[in-house]
DNA sequence: ACCTGAACACCGTTCAAGT
DNA sequence: ACCTGAACACCGTTCAAGT
């Protein structure tokens, strides 16, 4: 039975136990899974340790605040992230894959998109990981290197965007009662085709960015 | 003496006041400073209140919850976005001016980010005007109506995630311990260039993906 | 209608006491 | 070292009571 047993019973001892009921993995394995099942709201330092079967007190023997819990399923969130088409396909295929993979990923936990934007990597090896794949393999595909991390913000600015747009309701952009003042708007509307609406703006705005760094990378200057 | 004065003396009375103490527009006006001064910790309903000499429990006769506080300030940022390029200046030049005024001004407001992508503009105003000129102004340029939506989503979605990564510490990329097994993120990044690299990701991404939207505009299909 | 003040059901986090 | 349970300083929100 692995830590991610879930509803354990509660210890009743008063003391130290005689081994450790909770490990630092063990806690992020239970973040994520609260994470999935009842999101951004329901990770809360108090479901989180009676899921683990213990008090929520306990939990700081093993981690300084809420903020690193959330670094830690953030990290466990980008090992998820394909990188496999560095190396194996052109540059742009493979940079075309990672996004979509990239986009899925925050588009199942958007409440992580603000902690990605701006939690520095060391400390969370995954992650590490997946930038040394796209970074080497932009460098191996002809890349200048002063170019390779404006290229990866550039991208990955995009893809968090549009991870967070997929949150949107299907009719945010309806005017109500101002359609009479957005003509323009409501003309748009009206001729976007149905369904997913979200990923039809995501690849239209993909294939773009990378016409674009295809000619960059073709005309540098 | 508007509504906007700071600390005004608290109501000492204890029932309905003669005339209103609290608007709308007061209230919106007081959040926007608040956020502004202390960030987005210190925009609670309690401060709010402070700063409008009255109870926190004032504020729900004008509002129904503190998401509606978001919104209407969120409305006020974005009527300080330009959008003035349409119709004066080439489609392209104009959505340049408008993505990177609207990445500068939620730069200055990161957390209205997650509140822009998933909120409504019926009842926005300012919001819906905002997209009323960069739609019409498309739909002006030739763009095909049922793209424009999907041209807007885009550019917003990258703008957006870009807002985001300002927010970043400069060394979010720095492996630390992890170096070893990194050399490509080292290379990189002792590559890139020093100065304000969030903005120089942003340009470069901006420029590729208006590259490809001219392209997409030109050869439809 | 629109305010006050008390109350409710939460938060994340700290800390003394236990083994 | 690693747990419990009580406590602290907050949150957003509700509601009866006042005018």
């Amino acid at each position: 039975m692995p830590t991610a047993a879930s509803s354990p019973a509660p210890r009743r001892g008063r003391g130290r136990p005689s081994r450790p009921v909770l490990t630092a993995d063990g806690i992020t394995t239970e973040a994520v899974a609260l994470l999935e099942e009842r999101g951004q709201d329901g990770l809360t330092m108090a479901a989180l340790a009676r899921r683990l079967g213990v008090a929520p007190s306990a939990l700081y023997n093993h981690v300084a605040t809420k903020q690193d819990v959330l670094r830690a399923v953030q990290d466990d969130v980008n090992r998820g992230i394909d990188c496999s088409g560095f190396g194996r396909l052109p540059w742009d295929a493979a940079l075309a894959d990672w996004a979509r993979s990239y986009r899925d990923a925050y588009e199942r936990h958007p409440a992580l998109v603000p902690v990605m934007a701006v939690t520095p990597v060391r400390s969370a090896p995954h992650t590490v990981e997946m930038y040394e794949r796209v970074s080497s393999g932009l460098l191996a595909a002809g890349w200048p290197a002063h170019l390779v991390t404006n290229v990866v913000v550039a991208v990955e600015s995009f893809v968090l965007g549009s991870a967070l747009d997929t949150e949107a309701p299907a009719d945010i952009f309806d005017p109500g009662d101002l359609a009479a003042s957005a003509p323009g708007v409501t003309t748009a509307n009206a001729a976007r085709p149905e369904g997913d609406t979200a990923r039809a703006a995501f690849e239209l705005g993909l294939s773009a960015l990378l016409t674009g760094l295809r000619g960059l990378l073709a005309a540098p200057g």
